[in-house]
DNA sequence: AATTTTAAGTCAGCCTTATTGACATATATG
DNA sequence: CATATATGTCAATAAGGCTGACTTAAAATT
């Protein structure tokens, strides 16, 4: 209640935005997204990878042909942690390289058969999980967690990920 | 509408599940996530400190007195793991134990005025992320979100966090 | 009273994922 | 030809996890 004594207690936005509101928002995030990449690090260990080849899987299976700077500006790190995991990845062969044709210093990056499938494998994990929260949640919950995502992302990357909300 | 020939396709609970919408909401996770902490980030790095010491702040913070085993099951990180950051932000001035009366064997976790203060300058970054999502998405949008993280969260947890939505 | 269990902490070594800095190579571009 | 760009590599460093093996102190059990 914590309201003194006024009629019409809170007008519309009817969320406090308290404090302990705020703290409660940041543990939720905290333990959800921990539950929700241990879904995926289980699945990973078996082959020896870690969350970093996981991102490259994810983001190579999302947007096949993309060239190694492209992931670089979507990862935010550095070439040389990059090319750990990425050569991991292709000497392993999940995912498998080819020069542009027109410029050749360039090279685009696909998933291989065995790419696609752990990508498959990895992605229904964690869907799973999110399936479930949002059967818990609601259909309207749902959409509300999403538009609640898009708005903490930066623009330039808020962009990236989906040009809206993509209504019907 | 997405919806091919037939009646009642979907019942009621029509948001469609698809795999794309799964993609995207994972990928929507990962970079909200990483704006997120990105906020605490930069400040923790003036003390030398990084997300493990937040984290350790954030629940000492919100547990006050809570013992060392207990903060070890929150985290689920090793005594090893947790020793050295604790040890840093005991030195540090920010953390201080206590012997508990009953069993000596035990001791409470408190943050100090510094640790206090710190703790607020974090908390307040991420607040302020956090609401200004909250006013962009909508109070409705807000509700779900937060409805979303929670059913993610393992039972376990879920009930550490918030004992309901605690509405009003 | 002696033994066992528990809570906390330490030492040592290893792994993953990130960093910075310095270079190397091939290819475009001016 | 000179410079800039895209990619890759070598080397060193750091944070933050891990396991295993102990220690110390205090409580609980037998």
């Amino acid at each position: 209640m914590a309201d003194a004594g006024s009629h019409a207690k809170r007008p519309d936005n009817s969320f406090t935005l308290t404090e302990e509101g705020m703290r409660q928002t940041q543990e939720l995030l905290f333990f959800a997204y921990r539950d929700f990449t241990g879904e995926a690090d289980a699945l990973l260990a078996d082959f020896g990878f870690g969350r970093a080849h996981h991102r490259v899987i994810y983001f190579v299976g999302r947007h096949p042909g993309m060239a190694v700077s492209e992931l670089l500006g979507i990862l935010k790190i550095t070439k040389q942690s990059l090319s750990r995991v990425l050569s991991q990845l292709i000497n392993d062969g999940f995912i498998l390289q080819r020069s542009d044709a027109a410029d050749r210093r360039r090279r685009h990056l696909y998933l291989t058969a065995k790419g696609v499938d752990l990508e498959r494998r990895l992605t229904e994990r964690q869907s799973q999980l999110i399936a479930g929260a949002y059967q818990d949640a609601g259909a309207e919950a749902a959409q509300g967690f999403r538009a609640v995502l898009r708005a903490i992302i930066n623009e330039q990357d808020r962009a990236r990920v989906a040009p809206r909300e993509a209504v019907e």
